[in-house]
RNA sequence: GGUCAUGUAGCCGAGCGGUUAGGCAUGGGUCUGCAAAACCUUUUACGGCGGUUCGAUUCCGCCCAUGACCUCCA
């Protein structure tokens, strides 16, 4: 049906991308914790995710896009005391583990809407299937590969890697695991060191907790991606997504759980997003490095030298292939803010373009922007590269903008041509891409007043009135919205 | 310590055995009452040392540096 390779983390090779089902797709794809606030670190796996999602559905394929919500677990909130778990207190005032966990998932749906990122078609909570997870646990006892200690389940991971290929995602061998692991709580209940827990038993003070047979408590941690991907995509399915620092002991355990219960490898292709980093750092909890997305937006952060669109924020991490590392900083957000400005401006020039049957049709350039346009279907092919069609389209930027005013203003495009070029970049800006205006948008009022100000100030100028015509440009750049006479006479006008 | 990555011009970053990636910034110019924008033009980089090759930034080896995972983590 298509030519789209993706890189497949589990084959560690480029390979075609070939759905189980024809013409549909199931991708799982490992959403937030909602403990806390996300970071620009998961927005960038949550925007490399929907370009994919996107681009499949660019393909024509019928997607089933599932990401879940990890709302159990041991949580709590930064500033809380320990304390407020103990029941010294009024219920009210004590922690409420789903308030906290419905203040973060709003926040987060509002950064994802923020970024213009398409919701998944299943969003699924760990909460709402403690079923399917203990079913799927008793599943793994009944086979032999899990055992109950003190009310917790552990997978026991060594019996398993007698049998298939434990470690083969994240390229590790068991015996090096054996060495290396460190001391955790409850390591004496493991059989082995490197076994991880299906159920955890919750202690006095844990207030997540659920009935089990093995007594109260809560899910471990990778069960719940098994039982919710096998739920809504079945035993095996085509993608599971995640950041790279997920492949051990996450998804290396999910594979492992879902090949006791459901008998296949859980998906054909593994993809993993690389991190961002800061000062050469990853970004994450434990480098105290993390710049929530809140602030992102309102620069409010001692590392931001002011606030960046949410756009630009999309735009800045597109600007890189999804697997490389990508190093934050406050020249290249401001570099990016700049590029996309542009793009988006010739953008809209292009779409307003017309040939013009008196200029001559330029037959060198006409060549250039067909080949420019059919590279970009070949560039997201080869395992989504943005970066290239992203230069590709500044490639074309540059031509359209010398059409209205420089070195191509005396020749034109075919009709063809000129169709195909619009369409490539609708396509690819707004459907693929997921870039939108980044301004705020007018009303007729305003252009009406606009239309005002910038007659008056035309009037002006005719008069010689500069004194007149640069007040009224001047005092409108600062309310935000800049005025620019075109080389036509006309005067347009942006906000910022 | 083990495993695996990465090291590209001022900054961010694609990419490849032989041709200018791209963005931003910088210098010069055009246009303009001025400004902004735009256009033209300027800056030829691939950590170090060897090797393979007609030719390597791109392949191989060694070294140096940085990072990721091995513990919650996108």
């Amino acid at each position: 049906m298509t030519n789209l390779k993706v890189y497949n983390s589990y084959t560690r090779q480029k390979e075609t991308f070939i759905p189980i089902t024809p013409n549909h797709v199931g991708m799982y794809v490992c959403g937030p914790t909602v403990s806390g606030e996300s970071h620009l670190g998961h927005a960038r796996g949550f925007i490399t995710f929907d370009i994919l999602y996107r681009y499949l559905l660019h393909l024509g394929y019928k997607v089933r896009y599932v990401r879940n919500i990890t709302d159990a677990g041991h949580f709590e909130e930064e500033g809380r005391e320990a304390e407020d778990k103990i029941s010294k207190k009024a219920v009210v005032e004590k922690l409420e583990p789903m308030e906290l966990v419905q203040k973060y998932t709003n926040l987060f749906h509002w950064a994802m809407r923020q970024f213009n990122n398409l919701d998944p078609s299943i969003e699924p909570t760990a909460t709402g299937h403690i079923v399917e997870q203990i079913n799927m646990i008793n599943k793994i006892i009944a086979d032999g590969y899990a055992y109950a200690v003190n009310g917790s389940v552990y997978f026991d991971v060594k019996k398993y890697a007698e049998k298939y290929p434990y470690g083969k995602l994240s390229g590790r061998k068991l015996d090096e695991l054996m060495e290396t692991t460190r001391d955790l709580d409850n390591q004496e209940e493991k059989r082995n060191r490197q076994d991880f827990a299906l159920w955890k038993s919750a202690p006095p003070e844990h207030i997540m907790r659920w009935t089990s047979p093995w007594g109260e408590g809560f899910p471990g941690w990778h069960i719940e991606c098994s039982a919710m991907s096998t739920k809504y995509l079945g035993s095996e399915f085509d993608i599971h997504g995640g950041g790279m620092d997920l492949m051990f002991p996450h998804h290396e355990s999910e594979i492992a759980q879902s090949m006791i219960c459901n008998h296949h490898l859980a998906a054909r292709y593994w993809i993993h997003n690389n991190m961002i980093t800061i000062n050469g750092k990853k970004m994450g909890k434990s480098y105290n490095n993390v710049i929530r997305l809140t602030e992102m937006f309102s620069g409010e952060n001692p590392l931001l030298v002011q606030a960046y669109h949410p756009m630009t924020i999309r735009f800045f991490i597109l600007q890189t292939h999804y697997r490389s590392t990508l190093d934050f900083g406050n020249e290249a957000l401001q570099a990016a803010e700049k590029g996309l400005k542009r793009l988006w401006d010739a953008y809209q020039a292009l779409l307003k373009m017309k040939t013009d049957p008196s200029k001559k049709v330029n037959e060198q350039i006409e060549s250039q922007f067909n080949t420019l346009c059919r590279e970009m279907d070949d560039f997201m092919n080869d395992d989504l590269n943005t970066a290239k069609v992203l230069a590709n389209m500044f490639q074309l930027v540059n031509h359209i903008n010398s059409f209205r005013s420089g070195d191509l203003e005396k020749t034109t495009l075919s009709a063809e041509t000129l169709s195909y070029t619009q369409t490539q970049f609708k396509t690819y800006m707004e459907a693929v891409l997921g870039l939108k205006d980044e301004a705020p948008g007018g009303s007729d009022k305003l252009e009406g007043i606009m239309k005002l100000l910038i007659d008056i100030r035309r009037d002006a100028k005719a008069k010689k009135d500069y004194q007149t015509s640069d007040r009224i440009r001047n005092q409108l750049t600062e309310i935000g919205i800049s005025l620019k006479d075109e080389k036509d006479g006309r005067v347009s006008f942006s906000m910022d």
